[in-house]
DNA sequence: GCCGTTTTCGGCCCGACTGTTTTCAGTCG
C-alpha cells in the first residue's frame, strides 16, 4: 500500500469517526496523520521495514499499531469495525469538492444508494430527477451544484488536473495585466503555490492591496475569460475561467496587506505550524493581522502589518522566503536563525543541458537553433560558459566509425566558432563553451557512444530515455553502470517523470546519492517545465548528502534557455544554498571539476 | 489521537462563504 493509499484510508476512518461523533481532535488526528502521509519523501511502507514509523509527525503509537498490523497482515481489524456498519457508498463522494462526511452519509442513506461502484453517479441522476432538493439543508441549489460539481468532477478525471508552473505563471500574468489597469489597484501580487513555485499548480491565488474593495472586485468578476463565479464576498471571490482554471482574488488594504500576502501565500501546513507556535506566545494570527490573547475581558486589537517581514518579525522570526513554506522545518530554522541563504538568479553562471539544430543524426530531437544563436542568447543571460549537449548519434543507424567522424566534426565546428575572432561586430556571442554530449543509458546500462567518440567531448551527461519500465534495483545498477564512465559528470531529469503525462521511474536513492558523494558525480535539475527532475524533495535530500546539484534547461531553442528560473526554483524549494549548485562556480573552477585542462 | 522552551495532562489554527437557516452547519483553504 502507497502513501497515496494510506492517506486516503487514514481519511476514509477520520470520515467515519466524523458520523460517528467522535472527539473532534480525534478526527483532526486522523486527518493530520493522512496529511502527513501523504507528504512524506519516502513510502511509509520502508519506514516501517525500518522500525521508524513513530517518526511520522502526526503518527503516534495507536496510529503506529495501526498502521504495522496494515503492512502485517494487510488489514486492521479496528478499522474494519469502525467502518463496517456505514454504507460503504459513501466514502467515494468524499473525493469530490463540496462534500464531507456528513452530506456524504447524508445522502447515501436518505436516498438508499449502495453500489459504491455507481455512487457517483447514482447521486447525478437523483440531483437531477429533483429529489434531492426536499431534503432538510439541501435546497434547488446545493441540488443544482451538485450536479454541476460531479459533471466536472467526471471531466476532471479525464484529463490533469493541475498546471505547469511556467503555464500558470502565464495565465497569472495576464490577470496580474488586466488588474493593474484599474487605477485603484495598488499593488498586486501571485500567491499562493504560485508564489511558493510548486511543480505543478491546482488554483492561481492573486491578492491585490487597495481602498476600494468592491471596485476591485467588480473589476475582477468583469475580466472577460471567466467562465463562471463560484463565489462573491467582500473580501475576495472565485470564478471559474473559460480555460476551466479556478483563479482567487483576495483584496486587503494597504496597512494590512502583509498578513494577507503571508495568509494567502501558504502553505495551509506552513500557516497551521505558525499559528501554533504564536499561540505558544499569547498570539493568534489571521490573514488581517495579529490579536494578542493575553489581556482577558478585553476587546481583542488586530495589530496590522504592511509587510510579511514585519508580520514574522512579529511573531520573533526571520521572513521566511515563499520557497521554504512547506511546514518542512522552516519555521524551526527561522525560530533559531539558520535559514538557508538560498540560490539565487544571479548566482548563475552557465547552463549544462542544451540541444542546438547541428545534425548528429540522434534518435532524438533536435534543437531548432544553431550553435551561435544559442551562444548569443547565452550572453544575453550574462552567463560565463555555456554546454552544448546534444544528444548521441544514433548507434542503430551508424557504424562506430561514422559516429566517431560525425563527434569530431561537431567538435570542430564548435570550436571554429568559439576560438573565431571575426563575427563578433554584428553579433555578440559568449565565447566560453563545454562541449559534451548528452548520452543514453542503454536498457543494460552501457552508454550509447563508441569509446574512441569520447575524445571528442569534454564531459557527458547521461539519461535514461528508454525501457521506463525496469525494476528498482535493475534501474539503479543500470544507472550506476552507465554513470561509471569517467567521463561522465551529470546525471540528467533524474527520476525520468512527465509532469501530468509519467510518473518517472524507481531508484535506490541511497545508492544514487552516495555514488554521487563517493565519485563526485553532479544531479541535474531539468529545467523544462514538463520534468523539474529532480523534485524539490529529492534535491533537498541530495545536498543534505553532500551531492551537488546542476542546473540544465535542456533547451531545443534560445528561448527555452529562460527556464532556468523555474529549475532554480526547484533547487530553492530543496533548500539549495550557493555552494549547492555547480552552475554558481565560475568558468575556470568548473574546468578544474571536469578535470579538464585549459584548452581555450 | 497527538504532543511538549508555559504542560506527560490538557490543550489542539483561523476565518470565509454558501445555502438554508432566523443563528447555524458544512466545507474549504
Amino acid at each position: 500500500m502507497n502513501n497515496q493509499e494510506l492517506a486516503l484510508l487514514l481519511r476514509k476512518i477520520a470520515a467515519a469517526y466524523e458520523i460517528k461523533k467522535e472527539n473532534r481532535f480525534k478526527i483532526i488526528a486522523y486527518q493530520k496523520a493522512a496529511d502527513s502521509i501523504e507528504h512524506l519523501t519516502s513510502e511509509a511502507k520502508d519506514l516501517w521495514d525500518d522500525n521508524k514509523l513513530n517518526e511520522i509527525p502526526g503518527i503516534g503509537p495507536a496510529i503506529a499499531g495501526h498502521l504495522d498490523e496494515l503492512f502485517r497482515t494487510g488489514k486492521v481489524k479496528h478499522f474494519e469495525k469502525i467502518i463496517s456498519d456505514l454504507p460503504k457508498a459513501m466514502f467515494p463522494l468524499l473525493s469530490i469538492p463540496g462534500f464531507g462526511a456528513k452530506r456524504a452519509y447524508k445522502l447515501v442513506t436518505l436516498l438508499k444508494l449502495k453500489n459504491p461502484e455507481t455512487v457517483i453517479s447514482d447521486l447525478k441522476q437523483a440531483a437531477k430527477k429533483g429529489i434531492i432538493a426536499p431534503i432538510e439543508g439541501f435546497g434547488e441549489k446545493s441540488q443544482q451544484a451538485i450536479i454541476e460539481t460531479i459533471e466536472s468532477f467526471e471531466k476532471g478525471q479525464t484529463k490533469e488536473n493541475r498546471m505547469t508552473l511556467p503555464y500558470a505563471d502565464a495565465i497569472a500574468q495576464e490577470i496580474v495585466d488586466y488588474l493593474k489597469k484599474k487605477k485603484e489597484v495598488i499593488r498586486v501580487d501571485r500567491l499562493g503555490s504560485l508564489r511558493r513555485m510548486v511543480a505543478t499548480i491546482g488554483d492561481i491565488d492573486i491578492a491585490v492591496a487597495t481602498k476600494q474593495f468592491q471596485e476591485v472586485i467588480d473589476w475582477f468578476l468583469n475580466f472577460p475569460k471567466i467562465k463562471k463565479i463560484i463565489e462573491r464576498g467582500e473580501a475576495g471571490a472565485s470564478v471559474i475561467l473559460k480555460n476551466g482554471r479556478q483563479i482567487d482574488l483576495r483584496v486587503q488594504k494597504p496597512q494590512a496587506y502583509g498578513a494577507m500576502l503571508q495568509y494567502f501565500t501558504g502553505s495551509k501546513h506552513h500557516n497551521i505550524k505558525l499559528r501554533e507556535v504564536a499561540l505558544k506566545k499569547g498570539l493568534s494570527l489571521s490573514e488581517y493581522g495579529i490579536k494578542k490573547l493575553k489581556i482577558k475581558n478585553e476587546k481583542l486589537k488586530i495589530e496590522e502589518f504592511n509587510t510579511e517581514e514585519a508580520f514574522y518579525r512579529a511573531i520573533g522570526l526571520s521572513w521566511i522566503p515563499p520557497e521554504l513554506r512547506e511546514d518542512q522545518g522552516e519555521i524551526e530554522a527561522a525560530q533559531e536563525g539558520r535559514l538557508p541563504k538560498l540560490v539565487r538568479l544571479k548566482d548563475i553562471k552557465g547552463d549544462f543541458h542544451s540541444h542546438s539544430n547541428f545534425d548528429l543524426e540522434p534518435s532524438h530531437d533536435l534543437g531548432v537553433n544553431s550553435f551561435t544563436e544559442m551562444l548569443e542568447k547565452a550572453y544575453q543571460l550574462g552567463y560565463q560558459y555555456f554546454t552544448f549537449s546534444d544528444h548521441n548519434p544514433s548507434v542503430s543507424n551508424h557504424t562506430n566509425k561514422q559516429i566517431i567522424q560525425i563527434m569530431k566534426r561537431r567538435k570542430a565546428e564548435i570550436e571554429q566558432i568559439l576560438l573565431s575572432k571575426k563575427n563578433t561586430q554584428t553579433r555578440k556571442i559568449l565565447k566560453k563553451a563545454f562541449i559534451a554530449l548528452e548520452i543514453d543509458i542503454l536498457p543494460d546500462g552501457k552508454l550509447a557512444l563508441p569509446e574512441p567518440a569520447f575524445e571528442f567531448i569534454d564531459f557527458a551527461v547521461v539519461a535514461i530515455h528508454s525501457s521506463f519500465r525496469q525494476s528498482r534495483q535493475k534501474m539503479t545498477e543500470r544507472v550506476l553502470k552507465g554513470f561509471s564512465h569517467p567521463k561522465v559528470k551529470i546525471l540528467a531529469h533524474p527520476i525520468g517523470r512527465l509532469l501530468n503525462e509519467r510518473e518517472g521511474y524507481e531508484l535506490d536513492w541511497d545508492k544514487i546519492f552516495d555514488f554521487c558523494k563517493k565519485h563526485n558525480k553532479v544531479l541535474e535539475i531539468n529545467c523544462h517545465p514538463a520534468r523539474l527532475d529532480l523534485p524539490d524533495v529529492l534535491v533537498r535530500e541530495a545536498i543534505k548528502r553532500g551531492v551537488k546539484i546542476a542546473l540544465g534547461t535542456d533547451s531545443h531553442s534560445a528561448e527555452a534557455m529562460e527556464n532556468i528560473r523555474y529549475g532554480l526554483a526547484m533547487a530553492r524549494r530543496g533548500w539549495c544554498e550557493k555552494d549547492d549548485i555547480l552552475n554558481t562556480m565560475d568558468y575556470n573552477r568548473v574546468i578544474k571539476w571536469i578535470k579538464l585542462s585549459e584548452r581555450r
